[in-house]
RNA sequence: GGCCCCUUCGUCUAGCGGUUAGGACACCACCCUUUCACGGUGGAUACACGGAUUCGAAUUCCGUAGGGGUCACCA
């Protein structure tokens, strides 16, 4: 029996293999994911390779897709793409070889025989697989209304084990596998063998690809062992659910990574939640690309399915937000600023922002949160006043709001320090706690009731706008 | 239905025969505090069930239940 363990001498080759028929959602990116990462832990290579033999359902906006998320999350691939379709020739060679070399054969069952064999098992309660009716018949008595497909000469009896390196040992016997359709009627070749030559052509020694794909594995060896050729590792790995507990995809709502990037979410903070899912180092949450290069194995992929949990990437992407750089951070924010406000940003506006990010990026958790907490910076006076700030705005409000002005007016350094002392010393003359004061102060210059602290808005704002802005607030309430 | 796989807090997971079953998110309480966050401290919550092996089982084996995957001239 043969073991389809790969040379550890060989360098390692592995693929992303999406069919593009459909964006590519959390799953699809988890796999690429883990393919990258265990090319990469092993000095290996990467390739991207576009299953687009299903010509009806390929799209070139969803090979689009694909190619932008996976650029979006940083996942290159080594070499050209390649595109299945293209290489239709040189897998039906393959299928003719093996029927010259009495591995595969001609089934000149019509679909419709096809369909009443099944139904008949079906009504049998037997299990339908297809009962080799050509495999051994006289090409001769093959009726010529019938263009013929070819099938693998399969084993029957005896057993096929992968051993997977997620999965351990699966054996599964020869008998309950049929003769699969290597080549379709009309001679395009069917996903089955397109795979495997593919697979074996480009030199791919780590099939890393969904759970989905386990019962594949067993006919894919099977050809492979037809033609001979050096047989891959297999990791299934186990696929992610939805919500209700189901297989991933866009009925239970799925989503393209690209919108987790339109709804404001940082590329590492998506791949950190991905590599989580389904792997684990010990109690490491925060890993960084380089360690999961360097811890990245097969050994710690779990083998129950997942589910994704949109809080922890909120949590997540909450992190690496107030680690990223403010000037990158300002320029991903901008868009989403400016898609609320309605206007481009100035460029006095856009280093504002820069200035503030500091203080505001700790109270965000997406780049939406962080697009409204910027918005106090950019918008024009007078600044709308939320409900919640204008509750702060009664007579009492005003009143004091009346004395902080004085206060600030002739406050002849503008620095936070300076702010501070005085507004402190002004809430001790008044007996009140600073909230008091602050409160209502920073409802007026930013129109809600959270921001920065209020000498940090002070300071960003600063004297005559911070002052206008509490003038305007005085004519604003006295106009209700 | 046949075949295959899976089952540790609500969720993601650590654990590889001896642990008070650990961490993270979420949740609750408290602290910090000018708001909101951040940060800190503490809390509640899990080995699906039943057998077997063993001095000892979350870890091994066998059942049961539940869940999932797959059964095309789709990929």
């Amino acid at each position: 029996m043969t073991i389809n363990t790969p040379s550890p001498v060989a360098p390692v080759v592995t693929r992303f293999a999406p069919s593009p028929t459909g964006f590519l959602h959390i799953g699809g990116a988890r796999t690429a994911l883990f393919n990258y990462l265990f090319a990469k832990h092993h000095g290996g290579t990467l390739h991207l390779r576009i299953e687009d033999t299903d010509r009806s359902r390929s799209t070139p906006e969803a090979i689009a897709a694909i190619i932008e998320g996976l650029a979006w999350l940083g996942l290159d691939h080594d070499g050209e793409v390649v595109y299945q379709f293209a290489r239709a020739a040189r897998h039906a060679e393959v299928a003719h070889a093996l029927v010259a070399s009495g591995h595969a054969y001609r089934c000149y069952a019509s679909i419709e025989e096809l369909d009443a064999m099944r139904a008949a098992q079906k009504a049998a309660h037997a299990p339908q697989r297809y009962d080799g009716r050509w495999r051994d018949r006289d090409p001769a008595e093959a009726p010529s209304s019938v263009k013929p497909v070819i099938r693998l000469k399969a084993p029957q009896t005896g057993a096929t084990t992968i051993h997977d390196l997620v999965q351990g040992a699966v054996t599964v016997e020869n008998a309950v596998l049929d003769d699969m359709v290597l080549l379709r009627s009309d001679g395009t070749p069917t996903y089955m063998l397109s795979v495997v030559v593919d697979d074996h052509d480009m030199g791919v020694t780590h099939i890393i690809r969904g759970d989905d794909h386990l019962n594949n594995a067993f006919r894919q060896l099977q050809l492979i062992r037809a033609m001979g050729w050096p047989e891959p590792a297999y990791a299934h790995i186990p696929l992610i659910h939805g919500a209700d507990g189901a297989k991933l995809s866009k009925r239970h709502g799925a989503l393209a990574v690209g919108e987790y990037a339109k709804m404001g979410y940082l590329p590492e903070a998506m791949e950190n939640a991905l590599l989580r899912l389904g792997w684990g180092h010990g109690d490491d949450e925060m890993i960084t690309r380089n360690q999961a290069i360097a811890w990245f194995d097969t050994g710690h992929i779990g083998r129950a399915a997942s589910r994704f949990d949109i809080k922890k990437l909120d949590n997540l992407n909450g992190h690496y937000i107030r680690s990223a750089d403010d000037a990158r951070l300002t320029a991903l924010v901008l868009p989403f600023v400016e898609a609320k406000i309605g206007s481009p940003v100035s460029l006095s506006q856009h280093s504002l922002i820069t200035k503030a990010m500091p203080e505001l990026k700790s109270r965000a958790k997406t780049l939406l949160d962080l697009a409204d907490g910027c918005l106090f910076l950019v918008r024009q006076r007078p600044l709308p006043i939320d409900a919640s700030a204008e509750k702060l705005l009664d007579a009492a409000g005003l009143a004091l709001l009346g004395d902080v002005a004085q206060t600030l007016s002739t406050e002849a350094v503008w620095d936070n320090p300076n702010l501070e002392a005085s507004l402190k010393s002004m809430a001790e003359r008044l007996g009140l706690g600073l909230g008091k004061i602050a409160q209502p102060l920073r409802a007026a210059l930013t129109g809600t009731t959270t921001s920065p602290g209020i000498f940090d808005v002070l300071t960003l704002l600063g004297r005559d706008e911070s002052l206008a802005r509490i003038s305007d607030t005085h004519k604003h309430t006295k106009l209700q």
